[in-house]
DNA sequence: GGGCCAATGTTGCCAGCGTCTACACTACTC
DNA sequence: GAGTAGTGTAGACGCTGGCAACATTGGCCC
């Protein structure tokens, strides 16, 4: 790991030191200070590779996209047909939000809601969005999703995981009476979307 | 304004300033000092009224919650029959989004996600949802929405509208084709939702 | 090969923040 | 009226993000 004057690919290395910190102590330990020192650079080092902690935390959001949208589209493969490939699809998003809280919460941090400003956080926040819209695009096809406008049935189905994701990493739903596992209660939930989603409603 | 060695009611000045702070700049505007500040009190006064800046991002944010809720509350007061207060009730939730985007945002910052820790704004929180429950548990006994576990129709309808609400804080829905009219979209949105819900389905 | 230049990393500085400690003032109780 | 708990103040510390000046390097052109 010796490196001379220039590191080589010091972005890759923040981001990556950045999602380590954001792992272990929510975004605002995914500071620019915290990850030079975590890849080994000096304090003003990040500042040639991003503008300001927001582009940072938008750079590391921007990746979490990417993981997020990789896992749904692999769940989304190895299934067999349209309507569980879409069920897949949500689980998978769900499950994300359980394993990685920190990287979930990223995504909508306030720091970087205003997507405009972050191109490349716009784009693979819709790469992941467009994973749901494909699934959901694939069943109608084969006529198991009412073939509703298929952006607005995205929309539906992507609030309902998002929501019912964010209270569960937010331990909203702790000693409520709902189902203690989380993997139970969101299949439960998504056949409830599901039901207002089939054909012919 | 005179006030003498003790302020008197520092703790509601602090909130009332916190969220001024919050309005035009964000949660990260709304710093304890910058607060004090604006109370014409020193800068660590506010530590005699808040741990630290989570318990007052909390506070903020609870104070945020039950403007929420009543705002919730007197839009399903004021309908007719049940399934206009339940539809006034979901948009209510997505108005106040649109009005106060950052008092909105506030309300799941990762900075106040463990809401363990801050019971406040665990029963503020709770309160909002409860209304939403209220509005749902009513329909149902109008015979308007079936009759499924209420808690688990809140929840389903609860993630709707706030999905939505977050997609248009955060203006993802620019230029996708999705009606300009947030109010109108919103209603279709809605409308999807209540078709799942509606009984004997 | 030699020289120039843009890119990249370093050092040092500043203001602002949250937090802690010691101190000052006040109000309430006995 | 004295004492004490509650509240506000003053100052310090270490951290942060951000800026400017300087150092080092690699690539490009001649």
């Amino acid at each position: 790991m010796e490196r001379g004057y220039h590191h080589g690919d010091l972005r890759r290395a923040l981001i990556e030191a950045g999602i380590e910190l954001l792992d272990d102590g929510g975004v605002e330990a995914a500071g620019l200070r915290a990850a030079a020192r975590k890849a080994g650079v000096s304090h003003a080092a990040p500042s040639r590779h991003f503008r300001d902690v927001a582009a940072f935390v938008a750079a590391i959001a921007a990746a979490c996209f990417e993981q997020l949208a990789e896992s749904m589209a692999s769940a989304r493969m190895t299934s067999s047909d349209s309507v569980s490939g879409f069920r897949a699809t949500g689980l998978a998003y769900v499950s994300f939000a359980l394993d990685h809280p920190n990287r979930f919460r990223v995504l909508s941090h306030p720091l970087v809601s205003n997507k405009a400003s972050f191109p490349e956080l716009r784009d693979a926040s819709e790469r992941t969005f467009g994973v749901l819209r494909q699934a959901i695009i694939d069943a109608q096809a084969e006529g198991t999703v009412r073939s509703d406008d298929p952006a607005t049935v995205a929309l539906a189905a992507w609030s309902m995981a998002h929501g019912l994701a964010i209270l569960l990493v937010d331990q909203q739903l702790q000693g409520k009476g709902y189902a203690a596992d989380p993997q139970q209660l969101t299949d439960n939930i998504l056949e409830h979307l599901y039901e207002g989603l089939r054909p012919h409603g």
